[in-house]
DNA sequence: TGACTCATGTAAGGCGTTACATGATTTT
DNA sequence: AAAATCATGTAACGCCTTACATGAGTCA
């Protein structure tokens, strides 16, 4: 039910800069990373299918095999259309969050860990955040550039929330350990 | 790669209490609904498939076709185990983020909804959750009672974030605005 | 030359939702 | 008596990841 948002990944990376299937997967993943993932067995259909439909024009490049996808006017139009409609969200799967709620069974020791492990991923999550900020501004300016700043700064404010929480609720921990 | 653990989810409400696989659903979705989720076709294979491996016991209320499930001792070991194990977690998704990224296509307009409705939503379980904790503290006391709390906690520091994040946001998008 | 990265694709399988089918019990 | 809720299950299908298969170019 996650509704098919491929294309929409695809195409907008496509519509900031032409490149090959390879190089759009290490783009997702390296640019959109904290937020969005997809893999090859997503993308080369994908690929395949809006260039059936005329919404990306594939141009070999020197050797066969070897090929660069560029997005077209139509191509572009389609974009807009899908980026305008409603958001379909997946159901929740917080992993830590359900482990914690049964903490009781769990057992303190391990929710200590199950924090501090989301409190270093947090932190490690800061650090990249940051990273991906000065690269952005270290490039020469683009239309592009405030909107990509915006998740980065979504991301920077869940990450610093979980760091917070985690300090709070490891603080509840030691009053629940001293309970009993 | 979700890496099956509607075990865990079902195991766990079990442990808090015997009930049915209706009420099942009905308390995930209730309670552990804003981190976690499950559908009928999940739980009732899960409860058979549990009820055969001697984790769960099946007992018949009066009618046939009414029953309710209660957590074996080996179940109870078993939940354990799986709340011990590392969490594996699924590669993200965030349709909104996707779509503020491509915000130059999308067009401010567009963007400004994106946000605003984020921002409600966000709202909206702030209120939730500030519901779901006054009914747990109005219940008697229960060792649960505390890890319950934590993960209300969790998504109130959530929330929280996503509002400030929205509503700074929406000021960097009055600023492109004017811009251009 | 061997290892690594770039590059494109396919196939199998897992996980999960939605829709369907059915019937009992409770409420209005 | 009708409608709503409680209750249990199955079947079909969708989405996505993982693993596999293959080969060219690059670098040590």
């Amino acid at each position: 039910m996650n509704q098919r948002q491929t294309d929409v990944a695809v195409l907008g990376a496509l519509s900031v800069e032409p490149m090959s299937g390879y190089a759009l997967r290490q783009a997702i993943r390296d640019v959109l990373g904290h937020f969005w993932s997809e893999s090859f067995g997503q993308i080369y259909p994908t690929l395949a299918q809006l260039s059936a439909d005329g919404l990306v024009e594939r141009t070999q490049e020197g050797a066969e095999s070897k090929s660069k996808f560029t997005i077209t006017a139509r191509g572009l139009a389609h974009l807009q259309t899908r980026l305008s409609e409603p958001v379909h969200s997946a159901p929740p799967r917080n992993g830590t969050l359900l482990r914690l709620f049964f903490g009781r069974r769990l057992g303190v020791v391990g929710c200590r860990r199950l924090l501090e492990d989301a409190g270093s991923q947090a932190v490690r999550q800061l650090g990249e955040f940051d990273a991906i900020r000065r690269e952005i501004q270290a490039e020469e300016p683009r239309d592009d550039h405030p909107f990509f700043l915006l998740t980065v700064s979504a991301g920077e404010h869940a990450a610093r929330a979980t760091m917070t929480w985690v300090e709070e609720s490891l603080r509840v921990l030691d009053r629940i350990e001293s309970n009993s």
